[in-house]
DNA sequence: TGTACATCAGTGAACGCGCGTTCACTGATGTAC
DNA sequence: TGTACATCAGTGAACGCGCGTTCACTGATGTAC
């Protein structure tokens, strides 16, 4: 049966949270149109009326969960005042490590982002670089604007990268997935906070 | 036909390899016992007289990954006597960055580990503790054990981030991808050589 | 405002395909005598 | 050392299954008069 245009854009937007969900929790390859369009309380048929592919899908849920870490991040931003320790605590917190559906995007699979199509790639990097800009931001009220960029990629970097790894050790080994957290955190801590003067240039 | 204990072995190594490689390039899911066994010039009935499943491969591959990355930082320490710069500069290059089948499994299909078997996470969570060791024991050259092991654990975490992070980009942004690997080239450099005394406690 | 009907979002069954796995069979290996 | 034969690594076709996608159909929506 057709369905108001109202109604429409509700299952259009809920196929998408449902996708931005399973897509962190299983992954591109493990999420399938069948429980994506389910999740939604909906069926395959309504899913292809909504989006062309499973590809494209994917890429405006990969988009739509990179802005919400925006959002995210801004928030955090807003509450503590531009300190970027509130990031950091947030993020490499063991809250967020067991919490992978609700989580950062890039720590959830930022490495299979390499090998999806061509719009998904897009997505993500946009999305990248808008948290590098978030990040910039904060920490250019105590140093200059290149070595805040500079410090900005490496911390967001850094972050995701520390998650991933928390998370994949953390069944075999609790201990040391925590280890990996506090131990991002008071490093990358440190190179937000130094006058770093040891720089280089190139 | 029955074939020799040697040449039976040959095809065991030649499986795993093949397996290595193409889980790097393609993922937990996108490699196929069907392509792994062609790869090695096998049949699919081959593998299943050399292993019970693809997960039990898959985690015998991981180990061996991990293995033969451990082997190359070993390798760079030996040639640039246990400096951690030789490190950072191999891994986050962009020769690195291009040949993902070559390369660290951390970075290729570190996000996909938590969702795997409890044999592959266990293979993959010794692997990552061996890595730190070996990166530990070269900083501590330089710093107390304690700062030593904190700072190898960030360390290990974030060139697989930033590796992970430059390569989901390099498609739709590759001078964002090059800037990625040169911001934690410089920044883990910086807190690789620190004194840092900021580090604070727990 | 009330009626007639074209539109089209959603249904649910079916499609071909490639997946991981199984199995009857083959024939060189390597052991027993 | 030479022969007879049980073993078992590898072959290749087949299995059931779930995947992404398609399609004939339904019926409420919302437009045209």
């Amino acid at each position: 049966m057709k369905v108001s245009k109202a109604k429409s854009a509700e299952n259009r937007a809920a196929l998408l949270a449902a996708a931005s969900d399973l897509l962190k929790e299983q992954g591109f390859d493990g999420a399938g149109v069948a429980e994506i369009s389910r999740r939604a309380g909906l069926t395959q048929g309504a899913f292809y009326s909504q989006f062309p592919s499973k590809a494209a899908l994917a890429a405006e849920a990969c988009r739509a969960s990179v802005a919400g870490s925006q959002a995210f991040w801004r928030g955090v931003q807003d509450g503590a005042p531009a300190d970027v320790s509130g990031y950091l605590d947030a993020y490499l917190s063991a809250d967020h490590l067991e919490n992978v559906i609700t989580g950062c995007p890039m720590a959830a699979y930022g490495s299979e982002v390499g090998r999806q199509d061509g719009a998904l790639k897009a997505a993500f990097t946009e999305g990248f670089e808008d948290l590098v800009q978030v990040m910039q931001e904060a920490l250019s009220l105590k140093m200059p604007a290149d070595l805040a960029r500079q410090r900005a990629l490496l911390l967001v970097s850094g972050m995701a990268g520390g998650l991933a790894m928390a998370r994949a050790v953390a069944t075999s080994n609790p201990r040391l997935a925590s280890e990996i957290l506090q131990s991002t955190r008071e490093g990358l801590m440190q190179l937000a906070s130094a006058e770093g003067t040891t720089t280089g240039g190139d």
